[in-house]
RNA sequence: GCCUGGGUGGCGGAAUAGGUAGACGCAAGGGACUUAAAAUCCCUCGGCCCAUAGUGGCUGUACGAGUUCGAUUCUCGUCCCAGGCACCA
């Protein structure tokens, strides 16, 4: 201290001493209580964002905390290097994806360790080298061996003008972001990881995890979607073939009029071979393959199908039922077909009507009677059957369970068990992720890379063309190879690489042991550390990544490699950051710096143009409606950004950007630090005080317990909820109150008592801005690092309230309040509401009907 | 569209078990200090109403109903916003 707070000095002076004494690294140490503090790690963009910013401060004061507490922390970071930015920026810039992702890794660790985060950058990993990958690769062999991995062809997103597939993200509105043509589906060949094996157990295990959100394991279950139902198979006319469907509601079979196919079922076309309907058929398959599969899903989308020229037979009363195929049948869920019964399905219904398909109510509601013929709604309750031959007059619950074990008994179908999830595609034609170790022979088809072989490198001299797109399949010298089966030299490798979402999926395990190099993780450090006690990212990884990662687990479970299933105990998940995107007509997304403020409008810097202000949403390099937190570090430093970061909102909600109040945290530090300067000269040398209130009287005895009372509450806002803006509230309520004592004051304590609360609020900040409360502690003469200083504990006997304000309402509104002992008597309190005078007046002479009395705080007297 | 959240002053937010709505901070306005400014300190601050200016009245937590002595909090319905929807990560 001494002189005025100079946040830049302070803050690279504690940088270099945390660095030079390694106050950050850790190890293993057996006899110590381990805590596994994980911040999900970021995609090298080039520049850290607020997004980060928010996360990495909230992990940071967690990690500190815990550390604080006596438990030995692994608070590691690291870079999620492969991905799809890389590449665009390659055909961008004319950089190398390996040169771009490095260089921004580099960037971007220069920004975090100016954050002051308390990360053991010993550990640190990026998922694009062959040390990290190449375990990846051997799992997957692993995975293979066991039939854990396969192969079938699957739909993408293809571009015909660019010869090349798009991410879901590069087709806007149906075409190709580059060249602006229409995407059609394309079916690819793929590998897919069989995560569906897992579905029950996945599901299961979400009851069993009460360190998460509730709203997560919501999301999740809902997403796994497990549906008990029956597969019914209906034989196709003049055929040996059947049509399987999967249905949830067998009790409405008598009601089935028609089937749906899905576009892309093999049987559409085998069906409508031959027939009028072949042409017709055919061109709606083409048509379905140029539309996006989401949005085919829509309510709202215009139900459509065409006849296939085939018949169906309802085996349960032998109607003829006819084919078609519909836009809203989809291919990947049950079974790919669809029993329709119009009346009790509205999308049916709605498909029925327009076609004219006949309609049979099979169930009928209890209040009233449905007639087919004007039927508008369907009814998808329950009800009585009727229509149902022997099983009229059954509740349809009932009939549901008795219909699946008639169809079992005549073996025309089965009850069974669907998922809404798949199985995970994990092929990805691009270059810039982990080469998937297989090898294509001519004659011994699929062969795996022997493991003496691995890493697969992905080769780094290469140049990406223009259109996107992976040039791996023409890079000979990486794709031909011999096969490890027969030797023959027409063998090529594997060109797609893996889903990122494949190294998000255990890198957590990697940084318990990142430098291992003979297997992915070594078990000890593994069954030391894992699994992660807390888990802090944003909440649109709720599903995806987090599911993988449950996921990728089990597979580690099964294959004896960990110890554990789940490997997230504690989970928060925190809100975005978010901004208006603007947009230009001509340059398109701008950066909030791109465009120029001209009174209430803006304006496009390049071009001049006005443009639009678009929806406020979540911050993303795409939309470049991001702010760069470089420009709040060179105005107030890292503690400062911290603590705004932190005191702008609780974690797990939205935060919409605005700099305002920045300032204020700045000017709280500032408080903070007059405060330390004025009391530094009288406290110095004094004990701080920690004896019994009672001994204490007036200011100081006040002060004392408030300061008692924060440590509580700041303890169990960080424990309890992780609400760092009340628990800093607290803090700046114990300054202000330590403002109100003047320095002369010459009660024999306060001297004391001020120490004790300077060093308590010092204590209490450190975690949030840890520099600035280095620079304080070291100040008042306390060693070095007050990381290593224990958390403060609060005294109960501090934090007994001598009086109570007590409230009183007539008929629920408030009327009048005052002060009691904290010992006075229900009664008492009862007494002296009827008596007030202002009471009085409300009661007048109206009967008093009922007295609530809640203990020492609140009487309602109802007249 | 489906799944999951959210909506409280001019703004960020608080109220943790149904019990004083607006803690703490920002912005704004007024005042003190200063030759002046910055910084700092003090006061006011949801809206409306009043001959009584008060420890005053009414109203107010997206909207509409309901449960309750009492609802920001619970229930039902509506509107709006955000996230996810399987190849952005």
């Amino acid at each position: 201290m001494g002189g005025k707070y100079d946040p830049k000095a302070i803050e690279s002076k504690w940088q270099l001493f945390w660095e030079k004494t390694d106050l950050f690294g850790v190890a293993q140490e057996p006899d110590r209580k381990k805590y596994y503090l994980l911040e999900m790690f970021p995609y090298p963009s080039g520049k850290i964002h607020m997004g980060h910013v928010r996360n990495y401060t909230i992990g940071d004061v967690v990690a500190r905390y815990k550390r604080m507490q006596g438990f030995n922390v692994l608070h590691p970071m690291g870079w999620d290097a492969f991905g799809m930015p890389a590449e665009n920026a390659a055909i961008a810039n004319k950089t190398h994806p390996a040169k771009w992702t490095y260089d921004n890794i580099d960037a971007m660790r220069t920004q975090l360790k100016r954050m002051g985060f308390s990360y053991d950058w010993n550990r640190e990993i990026a998922t694009c080298k062959p040390e990290y990958y190449r375990w990846e690769q051997w799992l997957f062999l692993k995975m293979f061996e066991k039939g854990m991995v396969y192969r079938k062809e699957s739909l993408v997103n293809w571009c015909e003008t660019c010869q090349t597939v798009l991410a879901n993200e590069q087709v806007e509105a149906g075409m190709c972001w580059r060249c602006g043509k229409p995407v059609r589906q394309k079916n690819l060949w793929q590998w897919f990881f069989r995560i569906t094996d897992y579905a029950d157990d996945l599901l299961a295990y979400c009851d069993k995890l009460p360190g998460w959100p509730e709203k997560v394991i919501t999301m999740q279950k809902n997403w796994i979607g497990k549906s008990l139902g029956a597969e019914i198979r209906f034989p196709v006319e003049n055929s040996g073939d059947h049509i399987a469907v999967f249905t949830t509601r067998q009790d409405t079979v008598f009601g089935a009029t028609f089937m749906c196919l899905a576009p892309e079922h093999p049987m559409v076309r085998e069906l409508s071979k031959g027939t009028a309907q072949e042409e017709k058929v055919s061109a709606f398959i083409e048509r379905m393959a140029t539309q996006d599969r989401s949005v085919r899903t829509l309510e709202t989308y215009e139900k459509e199908g065409v006849f296939i020229g085939a018949y169906c037979i309802n085996p349960l009363n032998n109607r003829r039922m006819p084919i078609f195929t519909a836009n809203f049948a989809l291919m990947e869920y049950g079974t790919g077909a669809v029993m329709s019964v119009p009346a009790h399905d509205q999308r049916d219904l709605d498909f029925a009507r327009k076609y004219g398909l006949e309609i049979v109510v099979v169930v009928a509601p209890p209040d009233r009677d449905l007639e087919s013929a004007t039927l508008r709604e369907a009814y998808a309750d329950e009800g009585k059957m009727i229509n149902s031959g022997k099983f009229n007059g059954m509740d349809s619950k009932k009939a549901r369970d008795e219909i699946a074990s008639y169809l079992e008994e005549k073996g025309i179908g089965r009850k069974t068990v669907n998922f809404r999830l798949r199985d995970w595609g994990i092929s990805r034609q691009r270059y810039w992720g982990a080469p998937i170790p297989m090898i294509h022979c001519k004659t011994c088809g699929i062969v795996p890379v022997p493991e003496k072989d691995l890493p697969i490198i992905l080769p780094e001299n290469v140049e990406l063309p223009e259109a996107g797109g992976s040039p791996l399949h023409q890079m000979d010298y990486f794709s031909k190879t011999r096969c490890p089966a027969c030797g023959s030299s027409d063998a090529r490798r594997e060109t797609d690489t893996m889903d990122t979402f494949v190294e998000s999926s255990w890198y957590f395990e990697r940084y318990c042991s990142p430098d291992y190099n003979t297997g992915m993780f070594d078990t000890g450090a593994v069954d030391y550390w894992m699994p992660v006690d807390q888990y802090i990212g944003g909440v649109e990884h709720a599903i995806l990544h987090l599911l993988y990662s449950r996921y990728y687990t089990r597979v580690l479970n099964d294959l004896g490699l960990v110890k554990y299933k789940e490997p997230f105990t504690r989970l928060l998940t925190q809100g975005m950051v978010c901004k208006e995107t603007i947009h230009c007509p001509e340059h398109g997304f701008l950066f909030p710096g791109e465009a120029e403020d001209r009174e209430t409008k803006k304006f496009c810097r390049k071009c001049g143009t006005e443009v639009a202000l678009g929806r406020v949403e979540k911050m993303s390099k795409s939309k470049k409606n991001v702010i760069d937190p470089d420009i709040l570090l060179k105005k107030y430093g890292a503690d400062t950004t911290r603590l705004f970061c932190l005191f702008a909102s609780p974690p797990e909600r939205d935060l919409e950007w605005s700099e305002q109040g920045v300032e204020g945290a700045f000017r709280f530090l500032n408080r903070v630090w007059r405060l330390g300067e004025t009391w530094l000269d009288s406290i110095r040398s004094v004990a701080p005080f920690d004896g019994n209130p009672d001994d204490l009287n007036g200011e100081p005895r006040v002060l004392y317990k408030k300061t008692h009372q924060t440590i509580k509450k700041v303890t169990t806002d960080i424990e309890e909820r992780f609400h760092f803006n009340t628990a800093i509230s607290a803090i700046m309520e114990l300054v202000n109150a330590m403002y109100g004592i003047e320095t002369e004051t010459k009660a024999p304590d306060t001297a004391g008592v001020m120490r004790f609360a300077i060093e308590s609020a010092a204590l209490l900040l450190s975690p949030m801005v840890p520099h600035f409360a280095e620079e304080i502690w070291e100040a008042l003469g306390r060693k070095p690092s007050i990381l290593k200083a224990p958390w403060p504990s609060y005294r109960k006997d501090a934090l007994l309230k001598e009086d109570r304000m007590v409230v009183v309402q007539v008929n629920g509104k408030l009327r009048s309040k005052f002060i009691v002992d904290a010992d006075t008597e229900d009664d008492t309190i009862r007494e002296l509401a009827l008596a007030d005078e202002r009471i009085r007046k409300f009661i007048e002479d109206k009967p008093v009907k009922k007295i609530i009395v809640v203990k020492k705080k609140l009487v309602n007297i109802v007249v």
